[in-house]
DNA sequence: GATAAAATACTGACTGGTCGGTATGTTACT
DNA sequence: AGTAACATACCGACCAGTCAGTATTTTATC
């Protein structure tokens, strides 16, 4: 009986502002690397003034932590969400490949963001151990991935499934990093097959 | 009968200088990024002014570019190398893998260098070019040595040799990305061997 | 349901500090 | 005495963060 609308509307506008600086964030970051993107550029191209920034803001390093948090919550559900069935092992293989594939292609600034993160963590340690718990987090559902998938006989038993873990991500991530320093040599898409049936193979049962 | 003392004296103390402001630079690139890194940070630890600097670099960026060269040129002499002798494919492998390694752990510094220049690649036209360059030569590198083992018959021949040095390296670099970013959780020492034995069990013939 | 008061969202000029690069001087070597 | 290597003081541009004020939305009161 009682209106239902929640959320009061005096937050929606606050809230949008800090979608579209984030949102411009993205790009400005992408573009110039954490140090060079200057608050005046992304606010700027948020259409926003300075001020607006600050109100959102504590610091710009408070932006770049607000990105990284929602990057890796938004990485690990969609990571959840794709394994969350029993399948054969190969068609697990190639829907996560394709759904992180897909994320790239969808969103290619990604690419760039990603190795600023990866730059970060090696001089702060806060974002170091930021990523390393998503890597440990990944590790650990991919172990769980491959235990099951032990348990059912279709995966070898002689191998350790923390090392396929790290080999798997590795792959991947390795992958990654060439396409996008050479877009034209290395392609995403064209590996997808290839990668699927080497992993499957590798880790199948003689 | 003339002298043979070449590389004459008054050139000795510049490229020393040079030299050292190099070695001083990786220290604070590696700390605090390119743009972070000042100039003065960097004639300090050097122990020198600002003008020298100036006299071996004419910007900041020619400095950063003077350092990936170097590094690029090192790696790949390196790599030649190692793999000058025909072995058995594993035996090409391992040294390569500890090759690669072992580069590592002397200079750990290295390894945000590297994280660094991969950022600017993104953002820097000229040195992804420059950086997609050294992987294309790595991946021809591996071509020649798979091509060799397979002619051989040491390597199966259902096997697309582009991919799989794609493959390899991307195995190389997760594999190093991950230690970067948690070094106690992802111990390359301890990959050395079941990356070894997983990489020529994958290649070997049936 | 009109309006005053209060809370919130945003603006944009300004400041204090930083840093790449330069200009000019000094030392060391030949 | 001439030149290359290096030192030092300085400048101008840039930029994160501040703040006093304005606009907009919400709440309170009648």
């Amino acid at each position: 009986m009682t209106a239902v609308v929640k959320d009061p509307p005096r937050r929606r506008r606050g809230q949008d502002t800090r979608a579209r600086l984030m949102e411009a964030a993205i790009g400005v970051l992408a573009r110039s690397g954490f140090d060079r993107a200057t608050v005046d550029e992304i606010v700027r191209e948020a259409g926003f003034s300075k001020g607006a920034f600050y109100v959102h803001f504590e610091t710009k390093e408070d932006l770049f932590w607000a990105m990284l948090e929602e990057r890796i919550s938004r990485q690990q559900e969609a990571f959840r969400q794709t394994v969350a069935h029993t399948q054969p092992l190969a068609d697990n293989m190639r829907m996560i490949l394709s759904g992180v594939f897909g994320l790239l292609r969808d969103d290619p600034l990604w690419g760039s963001l990603y190795a600023e993160f990866a730059a970060h963590a090696s001089r702060n340690e806060k974002v170091r151990q930021r990523l390393a718990a998503m890597y440990e987090r990944w590790r650990e559902l991919i172990v769980d991935l491959l235990s099951a998938s032990r348990d059912a006989g279709r995966t070898r038993k002689d191998i350790d499934l923390q090392f396929a873990a790290t080999l798997l991500i590795a792959t991947v991530e390795g992958s990654i990093m060439q396409s996008h320093l050479a877009p034209e040599t290395v392609r995403l898409e064209a590996m997808l097959e290839p990668l699927t049936r080497t992993l499957s193979e590798w880790l199948a049962p003689d």
